[in-house]
DNA sequence: TGGGTGCTTCGGTGGTGATCGAAGTGTGCG
DNA sequence: CGCACACTTCGATCACCACCGAAGCACCCA
């Protein structure tokens, strides 16, 4: 009668999966190898474990040539990935983030851009009352679509289930930053313009100082044009 | 770095805490020993279960003379618990829901009223412009804190990080339904004026005829109010 | 057509953990 | 006090599963 969640519960439940799946969290496939080193394990033992995940559908596979690139089925997995990182972050506090500076500054979280400048960028939109904080939830006003309408985006193509905005509470800094469409549309936009890009085998976005700089004032923040 | 996922995706992974932890998304705290039924184990291994859901801090104790009272620590871990219920429902599509038809008609969701009811509810205070659905999110409009203030809402006590609205997907009805601490007064006030009663050892909840009668009257629900 | 590479299947090993019987602690009730 | 009940601890058993070595399959390139 309910649905059984102790099936993908404990497919995430194992080390090295869990490992994977974080690592595909980063939003791009990957090569089952790659996942493997991520993992710390043999190609192997990955393969088993991919077969499980693919079987359970947490997964989906991309064949191209002979390399096969995983990724997270859609963002609805990703969502639940996200919350246990979340609920796994609150309960133990020992880690406050990642380590690396660059990783903490600015990263992928599947789709949009997370860290210090994910947070930057959320906190300037909604000090300029483009986006309505309300906890948990994230709605775009009026005057927020008009801007974003001007910024390029076409409002017609978020049609589907996906909400448009939400709010997304990271790990490293436990502070709200934009996920849903137009979180994605942001982080595709900054790669568009050229102010970053993203690093090899890693979630972290690099950015351009000038990149850097038309970012934090296209965006008017605060915080980045006075470090810039 | 990365907090460890696998930590408490491993303890949700299992079958005997699964179904405990479920169980304890009635919202309501039980006993160890009817965890134990519920889980269809031995009390011994219950309580080595129990020990390591303590640890974790998945779910939190009272005591009360011999009996011990569990439940789920936070509404954060009930969202996980609902999300992975979300995403197996969504995984095998088998199971379409309860069984029970009192339990199809209104159960409680943790803390919420969840079901056919529930989602009618959703849709009536949708209807007349209280709530506005964006999706995954959803935000209570002017009219509708007015409207909600003169039905005996106190907004102010609302002031923690939970969000006030915030739409619940259903494994059942596949349908939004409304969560958030509104979500949490209005179950309250169902009971407080009588309409319903919960069921004993289930997450059922009763309507009386008089009192869905009124529900339907009062929240303007055309399917209700027709039915009944 | 050969060799290199990416991935998979198979079989055996080892460790972890769920389970329950039996016995121990504490609480309430007559 | 003594019994009953709720829960815990201990110890032993057993099953499952992650892991890797070896071999096999599929694809690409020279």
């Amino acid at each position: 009668m309910q649905p059984d969640i102790s099936q993908i519960a404990g497919l995430i439940g194992d080390s090295a999966r869990s490992k994977m799946l974080t690592a595909l969290m980063g939003g791009r496939a990957l090569t089952a190898t790659e996942l493997a080193l991520e993992a710390d394990i043999m190609p192997q033992t990955a393969s088993s474990h991919l077969a499980k995940l693919l079987a359970a559908e947490l997964i989906v596979v991309r064949k191209q040539g002979r390399h096969k690139y995983f990724q997270l089925r859609d963002a609805q997995v990703a969502g639940v990935i996200e919350n246990l990182l979340n609920l796994a972050a609150a309960v133990s506090p020992a880690v406050t983030g990642p380590a690396d500076p660059a990783l903490r500054r600015a990263r992928v979280c599947y789709d949009h851009l997370a860290g210090e400048y994910g947070v930057a960028v959320y906190d300037a939109l909604a000090e300029q009352g483009l986006i309505l904080d309300q906890g948990e939830d994230t709605i775009l006003t009026p005057e927020g679509k008009q801007w974003f309408s001007a910024a390029g985006v076409d409002f017609s193509q978020f049609k589907g289930r996906r909400p448009l905005c939400k709010s997304c509470l990271d790990w490293s800094e436990r502070r709200n930053h934009l996920a849903g469409s137009l979180g994605q549309w942001l982080l595709q936009d900054v790669f568009r313009r050229g102010w970053a890009s993203r690093v090899a085998d890693s979630r972290t976005v690099a950015f351009t100082p000038a990149g850097l700089k038309a970012f934090a004032t296209h965006y008017q923040i605060p915080l980045l044009t006075s470090v810039a």
